[in-house]
DNA sequence: AAGGGTTTGTTGATATATCAACAATTCGCA
DNA sequence: TGCGAATTGTTGATATATCAACAAACCCTT
């Protein structure tokens, strides 16, 4: 990975804390340009050396994000459902905001292609090589629907323990929701 | 006020922020330049485009809050002693972290050239147009001894209160405080 | 006291951010 | 509908920050 320079990073990550500020103000559409300058103070010009505009700021943003989680799974390969999920749940906790106001939010009319669906998408991607071929238990069922059925329940429970103000802590749901998935896949 | 560059403010900022953290983790001497730059996420050399050295920074850093000390001091003229002492205590609770920081740290050798002096010079000064030269009550009491006596209490008070986690909120403070200095001065 | 590692202050070349100004577009509303 | 105000996207000139490299000064430890 090339060094990058200083600047840069401060500035991409000034306004893409301020885009999660405001969306959690107003709705993406009212968001204008000049108020995430404002907030992430940063003259307007600026935002234009890095992003086409604002929909490709949240888009931006939003890659980051599945980008890392992505990372994750790489990392929590090899292990247990159980323990693998801790990451997970401790990732969402520290970005609590991002989620929630992406989770909360009406897609805006152009660019933002639902944060769920990408959301559901990734995971499903990654579930792919963690199904049982062995065992024969699924034999039975085609992928497609089981990638569906873990996806949108793993997306479901997160959308519930995000809006709900994450009522278990972080381990607590990776045990839970980890049984689950491993009955599944 | 002739605008400054976002760009210095954002840095200045960051560097003094990063020598307050600091110096509540090690003593000033134990700060290195490196240090500094690294916790304010600052290319070292960029330090040098606005401070002499480590010495300069914290001299500097000291006197903006004098000065902004100073100018409540313009603002809360007119009023009575108690209302006029609010903000201060307010300010006081704003920047904790440096004022027990300043309070606490023993001054290294060169610079700092103790912060407590310069504290209760900065409020002898503005004392002195606050002596009660009318009722005749300080006809035979000179100014020196006066302002000395109101001035290290005052400091000393404040010193006590930040030191003590500030046990009591700042509009109380204000109000005893703003009684025995009416009382003295 | 000598030597090896660290910190310092400085430099020059380069990258990025800023600012002010502009025309083009969109928006709110009369 | 159409006007005025706000927003957008771009530009060119400039200011500031970055980075890497350097020699000098400064520890410390032997």
């Amino acid at each position: 990975m090339a060094k990058v320079d200083r600047r840069i990073v401060k500035t991409q990550e000034s306004l893409k804390k301020a885009v999660i500020e405001l969306m959690s103000e107003k709705s993406f559409d009212e968001i204008t340009i000049q108020d995430i300058a404002d907030r992430a103070n940063v003259n307007r010009g600026t935002i234009y050396l890095h992003y086409q505009d604002k929909y490709d700021l949240l888009d931006k943003l939003i890659e980051t994000h599945l980008n890392e989680i992505g990372e994750m799974e790489k990392w929590a390969c090899e292990m247990d459902w159980v323990d693998a999920l801790v990451p997970y749940f401790e990732y969402f906790e520290n970005n609590y905001l991002f989620f929630s106001t992406m989770l909360a939010s009406k897609d805006a009319k152009g660019a933002p292609s639902s944060f769920r669906k990408r959301l559901l998408a990734s995971f499903m991607e990654g579930f792919k090589d963690e199904i049982d071929r062995e065992s024969g238990k699924n034999t039975d069922l085609s992928d497609d629907v089981l990638l569906q059925y873990a996806g949108t329940a793993y997306v479901g429970v997160i959308e519930w323990w995000i809006r709900n103000g994450m009522p278990y802590p972080p381990k607590v749901m990776a045990k839970q929701v980890g049984t689950l998935l491993g009955r599944s896949l």
